[in-house]
DNA sequence: TACGAACTTGTTAGACCTAACAGAAGCTCT
DNA sequence: AGAGCTTCTGTTAGGTCTAACAAGTTCGTA
């Protein structure tokens, strides 16, 4: 049906096949500007016929717009990026802003790279994970010269525009729930990651706060790489067989808690009256757990959305407001795994 | 530091800031063509020190080249697809190509829109997943004048390029391993999703090999929305209690399978002696499972690789193949929830 | 000294599209 | 009839960069 040419096909091809000029053209193809009904039908004829794709490059050259907005962001391996992004997706889906994604790997040199590469396609929009970045990378954010929405994060002094949670206040409030509810012998379980600002940032409102309550973390572990969930297990079992007498555990994230939970709901353990349990994202796969964990929800979802409407409103030009700050309150989950305090 | 001027930056500026033509600039941010190492130091330090990002937009255009490779998945809500997507990014990050994601939720019209958007952008290849796709995304892959690679799946007729696994005969083997090991009354639980291609052919197989030994599926009960691991505990249950005498259980996906065997677990029956289980995909979740669920991996990160090395291949123009089809041979993971046959 | 090679830089002409304006044709209203 | 609209289409001039070629410079050598 569709000829087999090599070449590729221009606004020309139409315009010569539907007998107008370019610019009718493309005024059809864009639906921008008056075309007569007639004229209208017969180069959608035509374009469709020969098979055209609107050249974007070209267009966004000329128009000096490019409806991308690039999201940048550490990882795609765990759900808690995905979530996100989906959420980011769904508010742009009714606009003709259009995500596109750039993974880091925790990496500050990739994180450079990526945005570098990123920001010489001209986005309309930024949308980037943490707010600790290298000098030269908030230097890029600055000259943008587009919006920027840091992500996920709050605990710091975003460039522009900024959604997330306190994570400071988060460990906090974890770390309230568990003293309340009687508990005295924590161990934590989280991720050998340095670079990883939020759960450090977790941890340190955590163990603070115990701190207040004089009490010290008895024991921790932190660990890299492989499956989160045999992490959790193993992890757990070496501590407890390390200090048995703890009598709760925080686990940074909620795959290495529900790897924790099985481990010790097959040990048979009193869960959670001899030892409690608690991790942290609210992820969905805790749902079809045996019982489930006490978790923190990240409000992932929420943040996606809010981060993408501050840049559809800013693209809009709607008096949106540039540098502001939305910060979201995550919700603690008792689950089954946290004796509540009453 | 770096001027806050809103006008973006172009080479025209570097050019003047360093006294030496725009194409000289050019010439030495792309490391192409003779210039002395006095003018490149000069350009360069011109450069960094007004924060030039180049504008691809603009040197795609000028060079009809746009290293972007589209990579079209339908969804990143599980383990699979990015598991895919790293296998491309390790391969294509050793060369000038990059990956720009596109996701279609299962659905044709979506995948039909998320194409058109991409060959728009006139990318230097195509790997999209699946082999079925609408007449009209058909003659936009043929027309794209760009190698396509379609991946997961080899069961049927590819545009172009292939790499996948026959999920035809995955579910062939899976139901010889099962039959082998002497179950006979098998029930399936899967996806409720007409558009999931590949589970509905891994169900043919598997159905139709049992169907040969005389077995007929027992029972079967399919699922949408929700946590996969939550539905794979509630289906089984379910199920069970509406046939009870099934002594094996074919989860169309891990994470369902991971929810049933943790039910029946709890509900201390014996595996894989009163019932057998299996799964598919092999996500690593499944390793801090307290038994290893039976499963059969579907070579995700390798499918990913070898597309992209393809991609790789055919743009350095190195007389690589057109049209050529690898097909992957899964391999069975009895684990602890499939007696082994001998 | 003149010639060619090697190296370095500049000039010109696009790549394909869109913004902005210009012009033609038809209409309404006084 | 002519002014003033509206509706439709075309023309021109970019947007920013790179390919291809042209031209200058330096150097070694016959």
């Amino acid at each position: 049906m569709t000829n087999r040419t090599r070449r590729p096909l221009t606004l020309r091809d139409v315009s010569e096949a539907s007998g107008v000029s370019e610019m009718t053209v493309s005024r059809v193809l864009r639906n921008k500007g008056d075309v007569s009904e007639a004229t209208r039908q017969r180069v959608q004829e035509a374009a469709k016929r020969l098979g055209y794709v609107p050249n974007k490059i070209a267009g966004a050259l000329a128009s000096q717009r490019v409806n991308l907005v690039a999201v940048i962001i550490p990882s795609l391996g765990n759900m808690v990026f995905p979530e996100v992004l989906s959420g980011i997706s769904d508010v742009l889906a009714g606009t003709s802003l259009q995500p596109v994604v750039g993974v880091t790997d925790y990496l500050p040199e990739k994180e450079e790279k990526v945005l570098f590469e990123m920001l010489s396609w001209r986005p309309s929009g930024v949308i980037i994970a943490g707010i600790e970045h290298t000098e030269a990378s908030r230097a890029m954010l600055r000259q943008a010269g587009c919006p920027v929405v840091e992500i996920m994060d709050v605990d710091g002094e975003p460039v522009d525009s900024c959604v997330g949670i306190s994570h400071r206040r988060a460990g906090r409030k974890m770390a309230e729930a568990i003293i309340d509810a009687g508990y005295r012998r924590i161990g934590f379980l989280g991720t050998k990651m340095p670079l990883d600002h939020r759960a450090r940032k977790r941890f340190e409102g955590f163990t603070r706060t115990l701190a207040k309550a004089g009490i010290e973390i008895a024991d921790q572990e932190f660990y890299s790489g492989g499956s989160a969930l045999a992490k959790g297990r193993e992890m757990t079992e070496a501590m407890l067989k390390r200090t048995p007498d703890l009598d709760f555990l925080y686990y940074s994230n909620d795959m290495i808690g529900a790897g924790g939970l099985l481990y010790l709901i097959e040990k048979g353990i009193d869960i959670p009256g001899k030892i409690g349990l608690a991790g942290f994202n609210g992820v969905e796969l805790l749902d079809g757990l045996p019982r489930r964990l006490a978790t923190m929800d990240a409000c992932r979802r929420e943040i996606g959305e809010r981060a993408a409407q501050i840049l559809v409103d800013r693209h809009q030009g709607a008096g949106a407001t540039e540098g502001q700050t939305i910060e979201l309150t995550p919700t603690l989950d008792y689950g089954d795994t946290l004796r509540r305090s009453s």
